[in-house]
DNA sequence: TAGTGGTCTAGACCACCGT
DNA sequence: CGGTGGTCTAGACCACTAT
């Protein structure tokens, strides 16, 4: 009877339980869990209690339950939830990401620094990118960057992720973004670097990514006639 | 005593009930809400029903509780995690949203059924609505769903967010969704019902969204001088 | 100390799924 | 039909907060 007492509440302690047990044995996503009833007799509980860990964990995206079918270890979601770099979204698209530095400057904040919440004074660097997808042009980026985070950041191989030259140089993993979309028509610069040849309409992509505090911002345009962005969202 | 039965669950009703409460009595932010034990007493119901009411209220940001005080009015977010719907979304910027159904017929899912996992020849519910933001038109969407999962839909009023008639009518919570954003040019039809006057650049919104299984398909066209779409999405 | 939310029990009936 | 999760009851003791 592994429920004697303890600070631990019961239904924590059971959740603990289930977790190692589903890496333990191996069990993979769509394998059933013992019933609630099961989990009663086999761990002295009442329902409620059983009942309520198992809601956690389903709540946590852990597990997954159905009326009647039973208790099963979930899917993990296969495009990963949220955020996706370029060079990721083109990677899982089966391409192979290309980048090309237009600009790279250092200068005051100016008005960036109300979203990266420094001084209008302080430094910035400000990137231009032109992001290619197995040598198709597919969208100009650039990045306003505090220059404090990123020391020495002229000398980065930036033909690359920023996601991972920011993890890998500098420890900084974005976890969280806040992302804005809109349409726009190409202006003639935009229409050069992206070799569109005409006037077209270009999905324009705000982001403010954030480590605890906001890290770096950018602002994207893509040709959305070869590129779609599709994000996972949940409540 | 308001909960002798009904299909639609005793904790469900009474979290209706507390949501009404608070806007009919206008309460604000750390207000103090009555005690579980005074719930239990004036609606008749156990302490285990109306702690489910008060934890998924909770869980949605609505109240916060305390142990030991009490519970009280949440501090609304300042922007929602997630998935908004348009009437959420209007709201938040402080419009009044207002929905016109421009479309609605029965038939076969064909090609949607692929996206909805159900059959070709199954049917399916094709509705399609102009979204306004205080008398301004923004966005014309097509939602394509399931018969089988609404019936009797044609009765309900579409006039307001479809995620409450869903959830409220339905008891389906949408939970996940994948979006695609893209940028498209105005078709003649798209600017004369959003009164656009020649042809501009439109935000294209695709998204799946999913209870545990698909629940509907949606396509909208955003004119995305007026309104942006924002997401916050975590990694 | 009185009142709050947090945990827990040992039952019960229901709706739903598969066989 | 039997088994599953969903809802619900009428109690109980605990940990915490305020007075």
């Amino acid at each position: 009877m592994p429920f004697k007492k303890g600070p631990i509440p019961a239904y924590f302690r059971l959740k603990q339980i289930i977790i190692d047990d589903i890496k333990k044995k191996g069990m993979n996503p769509g394998d059933m869990l013992p019933s609630e009833r099961e989990y009663c007799e086999r761990f002295g509980l009442s329902r409620m209690t059983v009942r309520q860990a198992l809601k956690e964990l389903e709540h946590e995206g852990i597990i997954v339950r159905e009326r009647g079918r039973g208790s099963f270890v979930a899917i993990p979601p296969i495009e990963q939830e949220g955020i996706m770099s370029f060079t990721e979204m083109v990677r899982a698209k089966g391409l192979e990401p290309e980048t090309e530095v237009l600009e790279f400057q250092k200068r005051p904040a100016g008005p960036w620094g109300e979203f990266l919440e420094i001084g209008e004074k302080e430094e910035i660097y400000e990137i231009t990118r032109l992001r290619k997808a197995s040598g198709v042009p597919i969208a100009v980026e650039t990045v306003f960057i505090p220059a404090l985070l990123v020391p020495g950041i002229e000398a980065a191989d930036l033909s690359g992720s920023l996601f991972t030259v920011l993890q890998e140089r500098y420890g900084i993993e974005i976890k969280r973004s806040k992302t804005s979309f809109s349409a726009v028509l190409s202006t003639p610069e935009m229409e050069k670097v992206l070799m569109l040849g005409g006037t077209w309409p270009l999905l324009r992509v705000e982001s403010l990514n954030f480590y605890t505090k906001p890290i770096y911002y950018e602002i994207s345009h893509y040709r959305s006639d070869q590129f779609k962005i599709t994000v996972n969202i949940s409540r």
